[in-house]
DNA sequence: CGCTGACCCTGACGGC
DNA sequence: TGCCGTCAGGGTCAGC
């Protein structure tokens, strides 16, 4: 479900929802995620507040005195705000209950996504070695470019890779692709300079226009409040293989890349 | 070191 | 109506 953009929607979404009130109960009715939900969590919450949420990649930190909620929503999760008297639905796995009545509520049918506490001000393995996030202006052209020499994979596996750039997902990587006129499976290592100075352009022109219409939902991505994103409305290729180009109107092709679904317009990239 | 494919899990959808 | 195969926005890990 939630790349970057959708990520950042729920960020903004349930942030002033949560800070600054005092947790007095955190119910976990399903352990079982990625990986196990860490025990510590509800002691650690219980009793505490939360003073800011931040963001690293498509992770979300929920800081504290004395350590962070990390929380990653993999492919079907999403975070919302209910109440007490809103009855948890199925894959309702965690509430984290405040003082006044409100709850932030964890939902995730696949449990693919993860809730992990950090004690303190420490690391972890999952966010200290990502890659630039791609808004900011240390993610650049000169960056791809020069982390893809001698790279033989596809160039989209490779902007969906971490360790590179964090954040870009499947859809956003087909779009910005597209924006770029490059072909997904050209090699990373074969593109020139100027093209990265574009692609890099791109992915955050993509991203920054899907943040601004809350994200896109496709089957079960929801804002805080339960409404969808509206981003699926500007998708040029995603989604529609077999359909023609919003530019030359020649037929998407489609086909998969790293096990991944990829479309693209065989005329505008090359 | 880089790359590929299997895998984790539930649910929706299309074909028969 | 039901059964079966396929696919889905994530990421890790083993093995070559």
């Amino acid at each position: 479900m939630p790349e970057l953009p959708e990520v950042e929607t729920t960020r903004l979404g349930v942030r002033p929802h949560v800070i600054g009130k005092p947790i007095v109960r955190v119910l976990v009715r399903e352990s079982r995620l990625r990986w196990p939900v860490s025990p510590e969590l509800p002691q650690m919450l219980t009793g505490n507040i939360i003073s800011d949420v931040a963001r690293r990649g498509k992770y979300l930190l929920f800081l504290t005195e004395c350590g962070r909620m990390m929380v990653h929503l993999g492919m079907s999760g999403s975070l919302r705000i209910t109440d007490i008297n809103k009855v948890p639905r199925k894959h309702d796995h965690i509430d984290i209950c405040f003082v006044d009545g409100n709850i932030l509520r964890f939902h995730d049918p696949r449990r693919f996504g993860s809730v992990l506490w950090l004690p303190g001000e420490s690391g972890h393995e999952l966010i200290d070695n990502l890659g630039p996030e791609p808004l900011e202006d240390d993610f650049d052209g000169d960056h791809l470019y020069r982390l893809s020499q001698s790279r033989r994979t596809a160039v989209k596996t490779f902007i969906m890779n971490s360790r590179i750039v964090v954040g870009v997902g499947n859809i956003y990587a087909n779009e910005a692709l597209f924006l770029s006129g490059i072909r997904p499976d050209r090699a990373a290592g074969r593109i020139s300079r100027e093209r990265y100075r574009r692609l890099s352009d791109d992915i955050k022109a993509v991203l920054g226009k899907a943040i601004e219409s809350g994200g896109t939902t496709l089957r079960d991505f929801v804002r805080e409040d339960g409404s969808p994103g509206y981003f699926s409305q500007q998708l040029n290729v995603y989604g529609r293989g077999g359909e023609t180009c919003v530019r030359c109107s020649q037929k998407l092709t489609e086909s998969r890349l790293g096990n991944r679904s990829t479309v693209y317009c065989s005329r505008c990239q090359r």
